[in-house]
DNA sequence: TATCTTATGTCTTATATATGATATTTATAA
DNA sequence: TTATAAATATCATATATAAGACATAAGATA
C-alpha cells in the first residue's frame, strides 16, 4: 500500500483514508452485504498489506458514521437497517408524553411516472427517466403522524408495487433486502406550512392546520442520491427531536 | 493513574474516558478559557502519568464533540463561540438560496422574574429562582426570521441588560466572553405551529401562518442545563437543514 | 444428559516508538 | 535592518506489541 500522491499534493490522504476508501468499496460493490461481517482487522490488515492499527482507524471512522458495527468479542459487521436498533435511525419524531409506541407503515398508492426537471437532478437521473413514486401513511400507536410521498429510481427499484411494499416494514430494511441499496446517509430540509386538503384529512387534522413539512434526499454509498422524500409531519402530540453538538 | 474500578465492575471506564473527564474538569472550571491552548499532548500525558497516545485519544473524543480544536503544528485549544468559524454552530436555519448574508440580533426586551416549574425544570433551578428573560430578533440581511425568547438564570448571568446585550454580536459569544458561561451541547424539539399576533408582527408574515416552533435547552458542561429558548423561526424563505448519519 | 471448563478468535485498551507536516522562534548572513 | 535558514515544538500518521474482555464452540466432568 503506497500513498496514492506527494504528502504535500492538495489530493494527498493519510493511508488510514486509503484504507476507508478500499472498504467502502467493497460495501458499494455488495461484497459485504448488510448484516455480514467483516473480515478481522488482522485479516484486512495483511490483505491491505497495513498495520492493524491503520485499519482499526479506518474502521473506526466507519463506525462513527453507522457505515459498520463492532461487536466485541463477535466482529464488525455492516449496519443494517433490519437490525432493530437501528430500524428508525432516521426517523427523528418522538412523542411529547416520550412514551414508546408500535410504528406501522401504511402504503396507501404506488405509480409510475417520468422525472421531472426537479427530482431528475435530486436523484442525478436524466430527465424522463422512469421513476416510481409511493405514497404511504405512518403510524405510531394509533395515531397517524407523518404522510410520506417518496420518490425513487424504478431502474433501482424494478418491480416496487403495493403489494411488495406490503404493510408494516420497515422501509429501508425491504429496500435493502429486496434491491440491495443501503440508504447511508441524509440531508433533511425542514419547513412549516399549513396542511392541505388530502395531508389533513389524512393525518386526521384540519385543513390549514400547521405541518411540518420534511424534505429528505436520501443517499447510498459513494454520496449517490437514491431517494427523495416529502413527509407531512404531524406535530401535535410529536415533535421532531434534534441534538447539537 | 489507576483506573477507579475493576475491569468487570458497570461502572468501568477506560484510562483514555478517565483522562476526558480529567481534561472536562479544567474546562468546567475555567483553568483552560475559551480559545486558550491546552498543554500539549506529552505535556498532559506525563502530569497525568499517562502515555501520550491515551491523551491524544481522550483529546481525539472531545474535538469530535467540538469542545477542543485542533491545529496541527500549533497546538490544540479550547473552542469558542467568538471564533469566526464556529459563530453559529447552533443556528440550522439557512437561506432557501444558499446566499450568505450577514445576520444581525437585535434585542427587544429584557427583565427578571421568578422561575416558574417548568423553566426551574429545565434548567435544574429552585422554582422562584431569579431568572431573566430575553426577547430577541435575529435578521438574516434584512428579513427577521428568527424571534427567540431566552429563559436564563439570574445567577449566572448577573448583570445582564438590553444595553449589554448592545446589538449585533452573537449571544453566546457574550455568554462565553462577559460570566465565562460556555455553551457546548442543545436538544432541540421542533414543532409547526400557527403564529400569534406578535411573532407574526415581529417576523412580518400573516397571522395564523405556519412557523416552524424550535425549543432549546442548551447545556454546558458537565450536562449542566443552562439556557431555555423557544424561537419561532420563519420558514417562507429559509429551512431548517439537519443531516442524518 | 446437563453443566462446567477451556481454547480460540475477535474487538478493546494501553504503551512505545518513529517519521512526517506545520507553525513559530531563533540564529545567521547579506 | 532585513531576509533567509536552522532549530524547535506541536500535532498527524504509521507501526509494533501486549494484556484484557467478550462470545462462541469444543471438550471434560459430574
Amino acid at each position: 500500500m503506497k500513498r496514492s500522491s506527494s504528502l504535500h499534493s492538495p489530493t494527498f490522504s493519510p493511508l488510514y483514508r486509503q484504507i476507508k476508501e478500499l472498504i467502502m468499496g467493497n460495501l458499494e460493490s455488495g461484497e459485504w452485504g448488510p448484516g455480514d461481517p467483516i473480515p478481522s482487522e488482522s485479516e484486512l490488515a495483511s490483505r491491505f498489506g497495513v498495520s492493524q492499527g491503520t485499519v482499526r482507524k479506518a474502521i473506526d471512522e466507519m463506525a462513527a458514521e453507522n457505515l459498520l458495527v463492532r461487536q466485541q468479542g463477535k466482529g464488525t459487521f455492516v449496519a443494517t437497517h433490519k437490525d432493530p436498533g437501528s430500524a428508525f435511525r432516521f426517523l427523528r419524531l418522538v412523542p411529547n408524553d416520550g412514551v414508546l409506541r408500535v410504528s406501522r407503515s401504511i402504503p396507501l398508492e404506488c405509480w409510475r411516472a417520468k422525472a421531472g426537471p426537479d427530482v431528475a437532478r435530486t436523484l442525478a437521473l436524466e430527465p424522463g427517466a422512469p421513476i416510481t413514486i409511493v405514497r404511504r401513511l405512518l403510524k405510531l400507536g394509533d395515531e397517524p403522524v407523518v404522510f410520506d410521498e417518496i420518490y425513487l429510481s424504478s431502474e433501482l427499484f424494478p418491480d416496487l408495487s403495493l403489494e411488495v411494499l406490503g404493510t408494516g416494514e420497515s422501509l429501508y430494511g425491504l429496500f435493502e433486502a429486496r434491491y440491495g441499496v443501503c440508504m447511508v446517509r441524509a440531508d433533511e430540509r425542514l419547513r412549516a406550512v399549513s396542511a392541505d386538503r388530502v395531508s389533513a384529512d389524512l393525518l386526521q387534522v384540519a385543513e390549514g392546520s400547521p405541518l411540518l413539512l420534511v424534505e429528505r434526499v436520501t443517499f447510498t454509498f459513494g454520496q449517490r442520491p437514491v431517494e427523495w422524500r416529502r413527509g407531512f409531519y404531524s406535530t401535535r402530540n410529536h415533535h421532531y427531536r434534534n441534538q447539537l453538538g
